[in-house]
DNA sequence: TAAATATAGTGTAACCAGAACATTATCCAT
DNA sequence: ATGGATAATGTTCTGGTTACACTATATTTA
């Protein structure tokens, strides 16, 4: 049996969550979307596999992948039998994409608005988006997809658009202060004709995964 | 590469949390225990192929798997390279074991007292343990184990012992019977000396999934 | 048949966490 | 100087979680 690997990378971009997409250029499914991803190497770990396919298909390089899952429905790829271990991960905006010779129109797509996949995809991408959304309230998984130094507000953008819920700004200063994981930097943010914005930096490697408490975020 | 499968089958028996393990016949790891599982068949969904091998293996049969990773590091089985997909279970301890040709001792242990293991299997429980105790704060999992007809005593036992963590009763009592998931049977256990216990029938099939609020049985 | 024993079954009060909510501060542009 | 835009901050109320002790009912035994 075939091993592959498949990658379901979100951003966030002009306000949306977002999901990394290639359009395949050969057959089975092609000129329809799908996600990054493809075969694991004799004597390659899973994981490197899916930064390597990441990184041949979309030119997106160096991110943390959180493994989800395995798909190995008997029919799931007309090719054959190929049982794909599925990873997410939440990056910065900020990588280009490239097309590769197999993968065009490497692009963006909103969560809520996504094409016709190929494969069973669309089931991934379910997946995927539970498990983010479990990963960020329980992880700090919010911190990969900010810059180093960021303001409360961005980081609560961040929680808005993955959970796709409002938050409380109050509440939800209160909480991250709580934890403790924040620390203040010397700088503002200045940008716009209004009070600038304290930046804050991501601190203390002891605290990495903050699992203390289940629903820290939700209202 | 290869693909396999692995049960971690959890029980309750004797007042303690057990999975089922066998004894390794041949190579590699002859002699060592090890999870029931083995290599899935060219048209074969993977669950069906782990309830296969573990009935092969062990005798268990008709239980509800649930797939929670997927182990592919390079050296994990020293005959090459071999992905194995896992899966884990909470069945009622009544199934005769019967060893097979290539898996001796069938044999139930004590989670907090493992024999050394071969694999990475231990890794494999220790990632299945933290799933079991999601699923059972978050799902119905917990009647699996349980007989058609059960009384309260024993439903809360199940929570004890999975999470390791002793219950106040009346809490654990007002909290199931908000969840609205069990009826009254017109029965009672009528054993020892002291008051019979009202028996219990898991009810509506609209609750297959508790998915009300996380922690719902933590203290 | 009375007492001992073992488990079943039940409610309330205190505490803490989550949710709701409005005003002042600071910068820029005009 | 004023208006506009976002930053920053605390309190109250509500509801959920936790802690906790006594009565009920069957069997067994003296």
């Amino acid at each position: 049996m075939r091993v592959a690997v498949d990658a379901v990378v979100f951003t966030i971009m002009h306000d949306e969550l977002r999901i990394l997409l290639i359009k395949r250029k050969y057959e089975p499914f092609q000129g329809k979307y799908a996600l990054p991803g493809g075969f694991v190497h004799a004597d390659e770990e899973l994981e490197h596999a899916c930064q390597r396919e990441l990184e041949e298909e979309t030119n997106v390089q160096q991110i943390f992948l959180k493994q989800f899952g395995a798909y190995g429905g008997v029919k799931r790829d007309p090719r054959g039998r190929i049982l794909s271990v599925a990873y997410f991960a939440l990056i910065r905006p900020e990588q280009k994409l490239i097309a590769s010779f197999d993968a065009t129109e490497p692009r963006w797509h909103s969560v809520y608005d996504l094409p016709e996949l190929g494969f069973d995809h669309s089931k991934i991408i379910a997946d995927a988006l539970r498990q983010l959304r479990y990963e960020l309230q329980t992880t700090n998984i919010a911190f990969q997809i900010l810059p180093e130094r960021f303001t409360l507000r961005e980081l609560q953008q961040v929680y808005e658009l993955v959970l796709d819920k409002k938050l409380d700004k109050r509440n939800f200063r209160k909480r991250i202060k709580e934890l403790r994981i924040l620390e203040e930097t010397a700088e503002h943010k200045m940008e716009g004709a209004h009070r600038p914005a304290q930046l804050y930096r991501f601190c203390t490697p002891a605290h990495q995964n903050i699992r203390k408490k289940v629903n820290v975020f939700l209202q």
